[in-house]
RNA sequence: GGGCCGGUAGCUCAGUGGUAGAGCACCUGACUUUUAAUCAGGGUGUCCGGGGUCCGAAUCCCCGCCGGCUCACCA
C-alpha cells in the first residue's frame, strides 16, 4: 500500500478509535430497517397526492456523497434498491449525535430513521431523527464523477465496478434475468434440470483442450469438462425424455474478447426430436428472451439493431460459404483442393490441418462476421461433427446446425448420432486426425458413452447455447469480460 | 504466441530532457433545503519494476511485469 493511501487509512482508523471512545459500535449486528430506498420514495409518492401524515421510515445503505453545510447536512445513502437522500440537523437529532456524523466517511453504511419529505428542489428524503454507523469503511471510493474507468482495476476489483458504474451492476441484472428466463422457458417444455459431473476421467463432447486436474487420494489425473454433452445423452439413454444443464464448461485455449477459459453453456436433449425441431426451439426461446429481458424483440448492437424476431433465415453452410468468399467446397473433395482454392482469395492456414479445420476457417473468417441478424447455417460436412447422424440423402453432411448473431455463434445443435457403430467409427476418424495431424482439439473416443449408447439410445435433437456470448449480445458488449463478473486475468503477483 | 497502444496522487487525467501538476476525494475553517453544494486555505507521490545513456530522465534506450486492441487458435 502506498504511503498517500496509508494516511487515507490512518485517517479513517482513527475517526474509528473516536468513534469507540464514544461508546459508538462501527460494525453492529444488524439493523432493522422498514423500507428499501426504492420502497421509501414509493411510499412518500402514494401518499403524496393523498395528504395525510406518514409513519417514520427506517432505510440503510451506503453513503455514496455528502453536503455538509454547518447545522446542517445532506447524505446520499444507496442500497440495492436504489438511492435515498437523508436530511440531518442539529436541531433534529441533537449536537452529540451531529458531531457523530462528521465522523462519518463517504463509504460507510448506515442506518437512518425520519420521516419522508420533499426538498424545495423536489428530491424526496429523509428527515432524520436518528441515525446509526453499521459498518465503517476505511478505503476511500473510485470518485463519484467519473467513476472507475481503469479496465483492469475494474475487473481485478468487481465490487469497486458495482459501486462506481451503476450500467455495470444493469448488465448482471440482465444477465441473471436471461438465465431465469431460460430456465423457466425450459421448464415450461417439460424439460428436467441436471447437473453432470465437471470433474471427469476424460473431457469429451466437443473439441477443445482441457485442463487436467490431480486427484490425491485416487492418485490420478482428471479433466475438467469442455462440455456436457455425453452425459446428457447418457441421461437420454437412460429414460430422461428431455434434459438440460446450465454450467460451467471449462476449455484450456488462448483469452481474448470472445472467450474466458471458464464459460457458461446450456446444453439440452430431446428425444423423438431432430435438428429442424431444434431450431425451431432456438429461434422461439431466444426471441422470448429478448423479450423478457429487452422488453422487446430487438435490441440493439453497436450500430446496429439486431431483430430476433422468428422465423430466422436458414442457409446451408455450403451455400453461405459459397455467398461470402466465392468457394463452393463440394468442388474441393480434399484437403489439398481447398487449401489451393483458399489461397486464392489469400486466406492461408499454415497451422491448420484437415479439410473440416478449412472449413472452419472459411467459416469464422468469411461468414461469420457477416451474420449479424439471427441466422442458421446446416448441414455440416461429417468430419467435422463426430457426434452428428448423417443426412439421410448424403453421407458426407450431417444435421447439424449453428445459430449466428451478432456475428457471433450463439447455439450449436444436431440431430444426435445414435448409431453406435457409426460412432465408433467416428471415433476412430477423429483418434486419427489426433495422431496423423497432430489435431489435439479432436473427439477422443469415450468407451463408456459407447458402451451406453449400444444399449439403445431414442433419435434425440440436441443443442448448445453460448449463454455468455447470448448475454453479450443482449446488453450489446463487445468484451466477453463485461458479462462475466469475475473473468480471468493474469495473476498480478511477480512471484513465480 | 506475434504486432500496435497504454501504466503519473485514493479516482479521472495533463505533463516529449531542466524544481512532479489539475479536478474530484481527503484535512482545517465558514455556512440550517443541498444535490458534481458553495467559499477560503492545505499536495498527501515507488511517475509499473529493473538496468542503461546524460551534468540532469516521468520523458530517451534495453529487459521484464500487467492491461487494452488486433492477428493467430478456440465457443
Amino acid at each position: 500500500m502506498t504511503a498517500r493511501l496509508e494516511s487515507l487509512t490512518q485517517q479513517r482508523l482513527e475517526k474509528l478509535a473516536k468513534l469507540r471512545s464514544r461508546g459508538v459500535d462501527p460494525y453492529p449486528r444488524r439493523y432493522q430497517r422498514s423500507h428499501t430506498a426504492q420502497q421509501a420514495a414509493a411510499l412518500f409518492q402514494e401518499s403524496e397526492g393523498k395528504g395525510g401524515s406518514l409513519p417514520p421510515v427506517s432505510v440503510a445503505g451506503r453513503i455514496m456523497t455528502h453536503r455538509f453545510m454547518g447545522k446542517a447536512a445532506f447524505l446520499d445513502i444507496r442500497d440495492g434498491s436504489g438511492k435515498i437522500q437523508g436530511y440531518f440537523r442539529v436541531d433534529q437529532i441533537g449536537e452529540a449525535k451531529y458531531e457523530l456524523l462528521k465522523e462519518l466517511d463517504i463509504g460507510d453504511f448506515v442506518g437512518v430513521t425520519g420521516s419522508l419529505f420533499r426538498t424545495h428542489t423536489g428530491e424526496i428524503t429523509v428527515k432524520a431523527t436518528d441515525f446509526v454507523l453499521l459498518s465503517k469503511s476505511l478505503l476511500p471510493l473510485p470518485e463519484k464523477w467519473h467513476g472507475l474507468v481503469d479496465v483492469e482495476k475494474r475487473y481485478r476489483q468487481r465490487y469497486l465496478d458495482l459501486i462506481a458504474n451503476p450500467e455495470v451492476k444493469s448488465t448482471f441484472l440482465a444477465r441473471s434475468k436471461l438465465v431465469s428466463g431460460l430456465r423457466r422457458l425450459l421448464d415450461e417444455r417439460g424439460f428436467v434440470e441436471v447437473e453432470t459431473p465437471i470433474l471427469q476421467d476424460m473431457a469429451g463432447g466437443a473439441s477443445a483442450r482441457p485442463f487436467i486436474t490431480h486427484h490425491l487420494a485416487l492418485d490420478r489425473d482428471l479433466y475438467l469438462r469442455i462440455a456436457t454433452e455425453l452425459h446428457l445423452k447418457r441421461l437420454i439413454i437412460g429414460g430422461f425424455d428431455k434434459v438440460y444443464e446450465i454450467g460451467r464448461v471449462f476449455r484450456n485455449e488462448g483469452i481474448d474478447f470472445k472467450h474466458n477459459p471458464e464459460f457458461t453453456t446450456m446444453e439440452s436433449y430431446e428425444a423423438y426430436a431432430d435438428y429442424n425441431d431444434v431450431m425451431q426451439m432456438v429461434e422461439t426461446l431466444v426471441s422470448s428472451l429478448a423479450q423478457q429481458v429487452l422488453g422487446s424483440h430487438q435490441g440493439k448492437w453497436g450500430e446496429q439493431t439486431i431483430d430476433f424476431t422468428p422465423p430466422w433465415p436458414r442457409i446451408t453452410l455450403r451455400d453461405a460459404i459459397k455467398k461470402y468468399s466465392g468457394i463452393d467446397f463440394e468442388d474441393c473433395p480434399d484437403e489439398s483442393s481447398l487449401r489451393e482454392a483458399m489461397a486464392r482469395i489469400n486466406l492461408v492456414a499454415p497451422d491448420l490441418r484437415g479439410r473440416g479445420k478449412l472449413i472452419d476457417k472459411l467459416l469464422s473468417a468469411h461468414v461469420e462476421p457477416q451474420l449479424v441478424q439471427p441466422t442458421f447455417l446446416l448441414d455440416y460436412p461429417v468430419e467435422m461433427s463426430p457426434l452428428a447422424k448423417r443426412k439421410p440423402d448424403d453421407p458426407r453432411l450431417v444435421e447439424r446446425f449453428e445459430a449466428f448473431a451478432g456475428g457471433m455463434e450463439i447455439a450449436n445443435a444436431f440431430t444426435e448420432l445414435n448409431d453406435p457403430v457409426d460412432q465408433r467409427q467416428r471415433f476412430e476418424d477423429q483418434a486419427r486426425l489426433r495422431k496423423e495431424l497432430g489435431d489435439e482439439e479432436a473427439e477422443v473416443a469415450d468407451d463408456d458413452f459407447l458402451e451406453a449408447m449400444e444399449y439403445g439410445m431414442p433419435p434425440t435433437g440436441g443443442l448448445g447455447m453460448g449463454i455468455d456470448r447470448l448475454v453479450m449480445l443482449f446488453t450489446n458488449q463487445s468484451s466477453i469480460r463485461e458479462v462475466v463478473l469475475f473473468p480471468q486475468l493474469k495473476s498480478r503477483n511477480k512471484e513465480e
